[in-house]
DNA sequence: TCTGGGGTCCTAGGACCC
DNA sequence: TCTGGGGTCCTAGGACCC
């Protein structure tokens, strides 16, 4: 049996959260903004038509925010996965299986649907749903691969008329929107890839899924050549209900002020060090490799940069805060450098193994392990709690040793960005 | 003054083994 | 005398995604 796929994606999804808890926003251009109000993350369909790029820099269209009494908000995350979650229960209820592709985006399995609806019909349905129960506006793009069902949702979004819903399961109407679609709106093709296209003549959607796959293959990768597969109507990719686990996490930002002394920057990659460690130990995961990055800020050539990494192995799997944040103010030392002007630093961890199936090796201290595990148990509880925050000495705001309260800046749990 | 923060996969090349 | 070649693992870097 062959499949179906429609892929649902919401409409400016940070932009719309924020319209829908203040009504004074309606018709109003609204943006909301990266870390540190650093760069623009989403538009509303009023600020888009002002012609505002995405991840342009605040400071860079400050004129056209005044001019225009654009309302612009820093990024509010909870607030957004509050809502996603809002949207993927509703499309749970609607279909029996839904891939969480992203925060604002979910592929759903049409393939087992009654075939006395039309799936347009159905399309429309979903979008009425979501609306009705979230408030949040969204487009569905209906195909039988995920890369034409990208295309469909491509083409519901940016045809007024079609509603907001494209069945592209028809050969024809694939052609015929792929004909009119740039090569680079095609999901996998980015602004590299684009460049090689256009050079040999291959512009649009369409231009790709007639080239031959081989040729593709041989003068790209395996990747692009799946795409003009998909392209043609022969799935690739799967639906993926489960979500894989991850195999590295990464704290890092920009920093609001520069650092410049060592103190400072021991606190900021001590306070990634134990966000990392507390994603690690969400996911039941354990890392084995610990990586600590600082750099001065790349878009500064008047002063003198530099950017360093070092990589370190734990003797054992860990997820104890304690000891990934010991590691990393080890390496930390090994990399500083005085005399620079730092606006970045990060933790990333990498080689995981499952906290719940390791090995034990031969000269590892159980006893220890087991405290380990009910002290940082102990301590995502109480943070998740909301009476308190517990970090590490190292993290700073205080002179004190051991567990103490500090500031909840960086306690959220991000998700991506779109 | 002011430029995000995550992730994934693939490839090429080197080391090493047999 | 004969100095190969295939497989695997690891890593760095590049490309993509949201």
């Amino acid at each position: 049996m062959s499949q179906i796929f429609a892929l649902v994606d919401c409409n400016n999804f940070y932009a719309s959260c924020e319209k829908l808890f203040a009504p004074r926003l309606k018709n109003v251009p609204v943006l909301v903004l990266s870390n540190n109000d650093g760069c623009v993350v989403a538009r509303s369909r009023e600020a888009k038509a002002l012609g505002i790029k995405m991840g342009v820099p605040v400071f860079k269209i400050k004129q056209v925010i005044t001019k225009h009494k654009i309302q612009v908000f820093s990024s509010n995350y909870p607030l957004y996965a509050d809502m996603s979650s809002r949207v993927i229960h509703t499309l749970e209820a609607l279909v029996p299986r839904v891939e969480v592709y992203s925060i604002d985006e979910a592929f759903l399995d049409l393939s087992g649907l009654d075939k006395r609806f039309s799936l347009e019909d159905f399309g429309k349905q979903v979008k009425a749903k979501v609306d009705k129960d979230t408030g949040i506006q969204v487009c569905v793009g209906i195909a039988p691969t995920k890369t034409l069902a990208k295309l469909a949702n491509h083409g519901a979004k940016q045809y007024p008329a079609t509603g907001g819903v494209v069945d592209l399961t028809a050969r024809i109407r694939q052609e015929k929107l792929m004909a009119i679609t740039p090569v680079e709106e095609v999901w996998g093709v980015g602004r590299q890839l684009t460049k090689r296209l256009n050079a040999m003549g291959i512009t649009t959607a369409l231009d790709l899924a007639q080239t031959d796959p081989q040729q593709i293959r041989n003068q790209f990768s395996i990747v692009l050549e799946r795409t003009v597969h998909e392209l043609n109507g022969i799935a690739c990719l799967e639906l993926e209900e489960i979500p894989a686990k991850r195999k590295q996490i990464i704290s890092s930002r920009s920093f609001g002020q520069v650092v410049t002394e060592l103190d400072g920057m021991r606190q900021a990659i001590a306070q990634h060090a134990t966000r990392a460690a507390e994603n690690l130990r969400a996911e039941e995961q354990q890392a084995k490799v610990l990586t600590v990055f600082i750099q001065t800020n790349r878009f500064k050539t008047d002063q003198p940069s530099y950017s360093n990494s070092a990589i370190g192995q734990l003797p054992e799997p860990s997820n104890d805060s304690r000891v990934l944040a010991r590691l990393a103010m080890q390496l930390l030392e090994s990399i500083w450098r005085d005399g620079y002007r730092y606006n970045k630093g990060g933790v990333m961890l990498a080689d995981f193994y499952d906290q719940n199936a390791s090995q034990p090796s031969l000269f590892e201290d159980m006893t220890k392990k087991y405290r380990s595990k009910k002290l940082m148990a102990a301590v995502d509880q109480i943070n998740e709690s909301g009476l308190g925050t517990v970090t590490l000495a190292s993290q700073g705001n205080c002179n004190c040793s051991g567990l103490i309260p500090m500031d909840t800046s960086m306690r959220d749990n991000r998700p991506s960005l779109v």
